[in-house]
DNA sequence: GACGATACTGTTAGCGCTAACCTTGACGGG
DNA sequence: CCCGTCAAGGTTAGCGCTAACAGTATCGTC
């Protein structure tokens, strides 16, 4: 920046001026400034300008999955809102796991990020020890916290689980089962609302809840139609807690020439691309997850600009689709 | 840290090397400074750190998409690599546009990364001129270079449209349509392996040749079907240039009464994981994403250590995976 | 003609850390 | 007993930038 300066025949400060706040250097200066700065192949020292600015303009984002495309799809709503305005996103997975977000967030907090974005709000208190000491805000996704004062954007994965509980059985459906994998929160709150919708209709039975620890796959939705068959289960209805393997489930189904819905109703949740193509398609629930990453990171901002976000708590709903696994 | 070693009664240095150069404190001191550090929540300053070694323990890392699968398990790959050796990766989306990718590569130099991995090999000029002028070491990641001294790790594509074109010409089909979408370059180099697989058993035909620069999509793949119908193509057999687009073909063939194979037969490229489980399932070639990224992280760990990798190009090579579809 | 407002540009100091060199004391060999 | 060696820790200076304050010229206004 020095030789910059010296090229142009002003003070150092002036060519960071001329980068960092245009309007108070001269339009032509700045011009030049600039023109001389690209010629000589300059580029701002973003450490440097962190550490003399206390400002990183750099928002750590924790997502559980990158190969789970929901998550992508938020990061995306989170990048587009965050970029133009300058903002860099460092994005960590943690792995569906609270002891690796600990360890990223511990990571991360070095580049002291001027925001922070996580993924749902089960965290080791480790974590909020950290947050709570952090003068960065932070915003949390995908779920909705009651507590005051805190930042979050999401919808209700337990309204998702009542919605389309209340779906099935008013199609007539009576004997419902549920498939959890990963056993994550927004997981365990589908299941909730599943429960308290067989409930109040005098229809819950554990033992058509199956919960297995294992990551989602296609692979795995199809496993649980050779199981569920193997077991001779009475279910006429099976709520898979995501998309993933809803599909493995209708694939395999097709495959054992098992007829959906008519012999075996199948639900899924997320609404995937592909599930308004699969035969039959598949009933699921839309959620807004490239809107809760716009939304989040723009909360974000406000709060980075020093204003009061518009509000602390925002529900973005989800959208029920019915189509003909149903 | 000034405070930290004042409690502690050392200097700040030997902070500063309790956490960056273990090997040079005492166990018990550094136990002990970390412990002290831990409790007043300490944590070093990462830009700080940069500015004073000239090491920003980053990499840059750009891929053309994120909603793309082979994309992300790529970036897997790479993470699974840097991260344990303490560095982070810096993700930048090009949207699949040079121009974007070189006003991310402007963006991403200003935090001065000590490696960076590039995907593909189609850069504006001014990229090029960025990166020779750099220091730090570029890898090019999926196509592979020929040029000397240039750092690649990928699979060859052309190689790939050739492979997959000779299988259809085995299988007896003789009217052999492909499909390009986005027009990217390795979507390219595919079509040219096709056609020259084609044009050396004397059947290449433009007109079974569609190129659209639009997104790929199962909903694309899907509508192509309903266009070649609508045009009465005399395909026996359609090569799509990616998974995606092969299976919405399938869904849409299975919707309209298509028989596949015996009416169209049906290939698709990348093998994602639903294609194991379509109906039929999808012949495709994989090509090794996760291990293109963990390759082309370590050979830019071995530059960044000052070592010469053991190759600078590496092949990383196709596997061919004949299935119902064809 | 004095004055304040406005629009630019400059000076000084310091952000938090680490490279490079320096000091100290313990130890062992000849 | 001297000297070299080594481990452990300290001193000094500076990485490249920007906040805060300080000019300086220009202009309009009363």
């Amino acid at each position: 920046m020095a030789d910059v300066a010296e090229r142009v025949g002003v003070s150092a400060i002036t060519v960071s001026r001329a980068f960092k706040r245009p309007e108070l250097v001269g339009p032509e200066l700045r011009q030049r400034i600039l023109d001389i700065a690209q010629s000589m192949g300059y580029v701002p020292n973003q450490a440097a300008s962190a550490l003399a600015s206390a400002r990183s303009m750099t928002v750590a984002v924790l997502i559980p999955s990158m190969t789970n495309m929901v998550f992508v799809e938020t990061l995306a709503g989170i990048h587009d809102m965050l970029l133009p305005r300058g903002y860099r996103a460092l994005i960590g997975v943690t792995h569906y796991s609270p002891e690796e977000e600990e360890r990223l967030i511990r990571t991360y907090l070095q580049f002291q990020p001027d925001g922070i974005l996580l993924t749902g709000t089960d965290h080791t208190d480790v974590t909020r020890t950290y947050l709570s000491a952090l003068s960065s805000p932070t915003v949390h996704m995908m779920e909705l916290l009651d507590e005051p004062g805190s930042l979050s954007v999401g919808c209700s994965q337990e309204e998702g689980g009542r919605l389309m509980t209340t779906h099935l059985l008013e199609r007539g459906y009576r004997r419902i089962g549920f498939v959890a994998v990963q056993l994550d929160p927004r997981t365990l709150s589908r299941l909730d609302g599943y429960r308290h919708a067989l409930e109040e209709a005098g229809l819950y039975d554990e033992k058509r809840v199956w919960r297995l620890p294992d990551p989602s796959s296609i692979h795995l939705g199809a496993a649980m139609i050779d199981r569920l068959m193997a077991e001779n289960t009475d279910c006429d209805a099976v709520f898979f807690c995501n998309d993933d393997l809803a599909q493995g489930a209708l694939f395999q189904c097709q495959r054992r020439g098992i007829r959906v819905p008519e012999q075996l109703a199948i639900a899924g949740f997320n609404d995937l691309p592909a599930s308004a193509w699969t035969t039959p398609t598949l009933t699921t629930i839309a959620t807004p997850r490239y809107a809760i990453g716009r939304h989040a990171a723009a909360m974000l901002l406000d709060l980075m600009d020093g204003k009061e976000p518009p509000r602390r708590r925002v529900d973005l709903g989800l959208t029920f689709i019915a189509r003909e696994s149903t």
